[in-house]
DNA sequence: TCAAGGTGCTAATACGAATTATCGAGCGGC
DNA sequence: GCCGCTCGATAATTCGTATTAGCACCTTGA
């Protein structure tokens, strides 16, 4: 149409004029209006292979992205992801083709679109181990949702500060006068039980009293509720929120008041369905606030910017609640 | 590694077998083996510049996809397409970086990446139409979600059926001994509105009975409500959910009974973050089962699949509910 | 012994844009 | 008149895979 080559259409496009490249205005008019009036667009496919980048991000999660099962305690980090990606002109590329091996989605398969992304943002409760640290040693750009542990090195990620959250709940508590706390959770396994745990045991040392830990795998609620009693534990840290809720409710079934006879501490959200009709205190993840990050992060990374700090711990916030009265003196 | 040229690699990591290609077994296993152990995986942007196609379907929303403004109206539909894409092994491009231009997105500006996916879905309640009739005239491959008018050629879509569900909600109506309904709402602009329209004037045109309109646009539920009053309406037949609840609580509050003193009809569900404590008698949109079909038919058309009707009408599902009752019998 | 036919693989090219070395033109200066 | 310089644009190459025509070799049969 203009008698140009296809470089130079490159060149107009891309608005390339630094110190190499010089296109006269006037050439550079008469592309432009040839590209406004045709409607031409860049294939981003060739694009990507020639520039190696399309400011697309991956989402790969362990579970269906819009889920169902899961009572939607993912929705709000990729609420947060998109925002930042809309803000930043980003695309998302949900990877949900990839196919279930053993009992969870893999990352790595044989017809693996992750690579068509620029980077990926991890999401799951806990990622496989040998899938992290294929991505850290390929050198793949990539950000978890979630703190993780080292795995073949650091692992860029923006997490929670459940240690610090925990710590706090568990500091309230005692200064309402209890002593006598019990962890109810697995408080081990994912990274983030075992951030909780960590931030249990701290503020307990601290002030000089026992940490009890009641494991929950495999016990119901009712044997839960008689092991807190029979231990004489006064206030119980959830790690659960729906471990929580049947708690609660078994107790007061049993005529128990809580928070007077028992006080019940959430850390953090739901991760199964459950009812919210329990106002508990303790303190809510900051999703939308970690998956807005994560993508700053990811696009930090990307472009090697030394500013970005590619772990980041982001603050729980605390919720008073009603689950939380002084310990009833026993005489 | 092998020995062998990056055709014969290609051959294999595809497992080509047919007339044309032959490759020995003996060869084959040599190549897989190498494939295995280094972990090599196939570039998919190249993939897709060579071969055309790489199943990823793009999806292009009008508003935010994780939207929190909305109340979630598009969520079922997203769970319906990640359904069907997980199922079929297509990955999906959320085309969240599209800009905003005269106060909503578009599909085509300058770096659209719309073209990475083979097709795309779309979503919204009304389509931009010059951008609809360019998809159609280019030859896009795609789907609207939501039945859509002629553009250019006809549009390929899965809808609700909206004027079958709203005849039958005004059938109900009819045969509770209704005689003076009403259609709040705009009943034109998107297709949709237009549709539960067209259903609710044959349903009344069928009993002879008059369709009145009573346009929602800038008149507060205190006006709606007095003019269906006045007006002698015993039956509101709303168009949207929300402005359904809100004439509902008006009532209410006046010391009406809903449905004694006025039935109210809810035709779907709410785009607007509303109250769900009323149990509307109307129907429900299919959501989730329009979010799949738009995928099966997405895949049928790039597969040219001759099976595959392009334009689909999925019922809606009744609903009971309890704001319909016979009128009562005026002195 | 040689054409015919079959087998197994590869060279070459396409896909569509980004990038860079290079080339030609025009212009001064000596 | 020739060199050197700047300005503008392009030819050629690259990215990594899919595809296809065709080559070299082997077997078979007459």
């Amino acid at each position: 149409m203009t008698g140009v080559s296809q470089a130079t259409v490159s060149l107009v496009l891309n608005g390339r004029d630094d110190g190499n490249v010089r296109i006269a205005p006037e050439t550079r008019a008469r592309v432009l209006h040839a590209i406004r009036t045709t409607g031409y667009v860049a294939d981003p496919v060739a694009r990507r292979l020639a520039a190696r980048h399309n400011r697309i991000l991956g989402v790969f999660t362990y579970e269906p992205v819009f889920p169902t099962g899961t009572g939607d305690f993912y929705h709000p980090f990729l609420v947060g992801i998109e925002e930042c990606a809309e803000r930043l002109g980003c695309d998302l590329l949900l990877l949900t083709s990839a196919p279930v091996a053993g009992g969870r989605r893999r990352i790595f398969h044989d017809d693996n679109r992750l690579r068509l992304a620029d980077g990926c943002v991890l999401l799951g409760r806990s990622l496989d181990h040998d899938e992290l640290t294929r991505l850290v040693t390929e050198g793949q750009p990539f950000v978890s949702v979630g703190r993780r542990d080292d795995a073949g090195g650091p692992v860029p990620y923006v997490g929670a500060d459940y240690p610090t959250a925990t710590a706090a709940v568990v500091r309230r508590a005692l200064a309402a006068g209890h002593t006598a706390l019990a962890y109810l959770g697995q408080g081990s396994g994912p990274e983030s039980h075992a951030d909780r745990m960590r931030g249990f045991r701290a503020a307990l040392d601290e002030a000089g009293r026992t940490p009890r830990h009641l494991p929950t795998t495999d016990r119901s609620p009712a044997e839960l509720l008689d092991a807190l009693l029979a231990a004489g534990v006064t206030a119980a840290v959830v790690e659960e929120y729906a471990d929580g809720v049947a708690i609660a409710q078994l107790a007061r079934e049993r005529g128990l008041d809580i928070p007077g006879d028992l006080s019940i501490l959430a850390l953090g959200d739901p991760t199964r369905p459950a009812s919210t009709d329990i106002d508990f205190t303790g303190f809510r993840i900051p999703r939308r606030e970690m998956g807005w990050q994560s993508v700053e992060v990811l696009t930090g990374l990307l472009e090697a910017d030394p500013e970005t700090v590619p772990q980041r711990l982001v603050p729980c916030q605390p919720v008073d609640g009603a689950t939380l009265a002084p310990p009833k003196v026993t005489p």
